[in-house]
This record gives structure tokens, sequence and C-alpha cells, in this order.
DNA sequence: ACCTGAACACCGTTCAAGT
DNA sequence: ACCTGAACACCGTTCAAGT
């Protein structure tokens, strides 16, 4: 028993899944300027560099965060679901993220593809598109494609949201669009079915 | 003749457009972390508070850069030409930037669409698919589309490109991948084109 | 009008020290 | 193993002062 007790006595206060949770709470609420680790450690109650028990450097969590929002989208093949079905279902669900969390969605959409986290990710996508019938080849391809579509869309779409834009006449992107996302989406599986 | 040898001495040694010149070649060289007022002002051999004196601040710099950048883009209509001929060329001249100036193309691609240079520039845009026929509200969608599309696209090329990233084998995106983004391109325009 | 140095309020991160 | 305070090398920007 008294070894039990010691066990938990010593478990950490922090982990990297809290401190990566606080961050988002941060950044949905003061914005993407605000996630420096000084202010994290407040929001935490702890001191700047406990952080640094957990994850290694300022991008490491940027990091895990992206890795707590991957982690909420939908890219598992479903049985007999073609290639088109799958990519409406993955980037509704990354449409999602970004209305849910448009802050830190940025993070997610800006990260550049050679981050572990997002690697892994792109490959488990490009399986289930196999999955679907694809060749690996054209997975890619298509993967490629429609990704650059559905972060720049939302990318826009979240930098120009609200923030009390003054409603100008020519806000390509700007609140309201985000119907667009289908009808772009759409337009793009239909362009890329044709040319296959 | 003596005014006018005063009126010459007294031209300023700094203006906007070499501030943001030398920026431009300090992100192509150095990388966009290094575009900072203290690494700028020493590149061009001024003290980090004189360039305050032609931009407000670091945001307006950026702005002059994207000005600068944007003032490379071919956007105006030609006679005869239909709104896909016009969104190629565009959209064409935007990838060659991409290529020509990686790092600082960046900036351009992630600006806000209500960053004035950046709205005057959308607004001419929207002109011009006019002029190639469309109605305004199609004119704006298929900009906002397409934009969205060929932002993303070279956002992610840009940022995967060389970097000695270890060739993996799900690196979507990657270097020689560019010739995608005219696939995209094309498969966007044909799916717009069906659904007008 | 244009340029400047010193100073202020921030950063991320290293280091040595504590438990 | 986990947490911490002090310190270092940076930032952008304000201010008062120079020409």
């Amino acid at each position: 028993m008294a070894p039990r007790q010691i066990d938990l006595d010593r478990r950490p206060r922090l982990t990297r899944v809290d401190i990566a949770t606080a961050a988002v709470e941060l950044v949905e609420r003061d914005g993407l300027d605000a996630l420096t680790m000084r202010r994290l450690a407040e929001a935490l109650g702890c001191a700047p560099m406990s952080l640094y028990t957990h994850v290694s450097s300022r991008d490491d969590l940027v990091a895990a965060i992206i890795g707590l929002l991957i982690a909420q989208l939908e890219v598992d093949h479903r049985d007999g679901e073609d290639w088109q079905g799958l990519m409406r279902r993955a980037w509704t669900s990354y449409r999602d993220l970004a209305v849910r969390l448009p802050r830190s969605f940025e993070l997610l959409a800006s990260a550049r593809n050679d981050l572990p986290v997002v690697a892994d990710h792109l490959a488990a996508v490009v399986r289930s598109l196999e999955r679907a019938g694809l060749e690996h080849d054209h997975a890619r391809q298509i993967l490629g494609i429609t990704d650059a579509f559905a972060s720049g869309f939302l990318l826009v779409w979240v930098r120009n949201r609200d923030d009390a834009a003054p409603a100008d006449e020519f806000e390509v992107g700007a609140p309201g669009s985000i119907a667009l996302f289908d009808r772009g989406l759409e337009a793009m599986i239909a362009g890329l079915a044709a040319s296959l």
C-alpha cells in the first residue's frame, strides 16, 4: 500500500496533454499572440521553466497542440466507401474543427508536413484512400490537392472571420462564406474524378 | 541652382520601397525569422529606429513587402479572354512568384484579406473577372475558391521545399510536386465551370 | 522632416539549484 | 523525475534629443 500511495503522490502535477489543452484554451480566448511560455505557465499556475519538463521547446508545444487537434479528425475508411465519400467526410471534419477552434486551427493548417505528428497523420489518410480503391500515387496526389484547397480556404476563413471587419464589399472568404467551402470541395472532387 | 542642390541633399537616404526591397533580400537569404527591425536596420546600415520614419510598425513593414510582391502579379483582363484563361494566367504568375521568392511569398499568401494593399488587389481582380464576362457574385466566389487552392497549395510547397527534408515517403506537396499545382488548378476551373 | 541612442516591457531558453 | 528563480540574449516600440 505504501508504494502505491507514493506512486500516486509522485504522479506529475503537469502532463504534456494538460499543457496542450491549456494552450488551446489560452489561444481560443486571447489569440495566437498570447501563446507564450510565460503566459501559458501563468494560466497553469506554474513557473515558465516547469513547462520544459514536458515539452522541449515552444515548437514542441505547438506540435503537442497539433496532435490534440489531429486526434479530432475523421479519416478512417468505412466498408464500401469510395474515395470521394471518404474525402468529403475527412474534409468536413477538418472544416468543423476550424469552426470549433478557429484560432488553434491556424497552427494545424500552417504546420509543416514533415512534423512527425503531421507526417504520421498524412500517411494514415493515404492508407485510407488506398483502402477506398486508389493507387498509392493517386492517393497522394488527391490528398495533396484537396489538402491545399481545404487548408488554404479555411486559413483565409479563420483569419477574416468576425474580428470587427467592416463588411467590406470585397471580403472574399469572409464571414458566412463557409458554405463556399463545400462548393469548392465538390468542384475539386468532380474535377479530380474526371481527370483520373 | 542652390535650392535644387538643397532639394537633392534633402532627399531621404531611406525610402519605404528601399526598406521593403532590403527586407525581401534579407528574408530570401536568412529566412522569415531573420526579419526583425534590428537586423533589417543593420543590413541597411542605419539605426533600428530610423526605419520608423518610413514604416509605422513591423506589421506595416510586412504590408510594404506584400505591396512589392503584388505589383509583380499579372491580373489585368485581355480583350477576348474568358475567365478561365484569366484565372490560368493570374494563378500562374502567382505560382511563379512563389518559386522566385519562396520565403517572402509566405508573407503574401498568409496575409489577411482586409489589409488595404490586399483588399485593393482583390477588388482589381474581381473587376478583371467581370470584364471577362462573370457576374459580380460569381467573380467573387470563383476568386475566393481558386485563391484558397492556390495559396494553400503554394504555402505548403514553399514550407516543404528543399530544407534538407529526408525525402520521406509521404511528403505530400514536396519538392518536384509543383507540377501538381497546374493539375489542381485545372480540376478547380473545370469543376467551377461545370457548376456555373 | 529625418535620423538616433537609451530605455522599457516583453520574449525563449540556459543554467544551477532545489525537492 | 520534477519543479524553480535568476540570468542571458534577444525582440518591438516609446521617448527625448539631435540635425
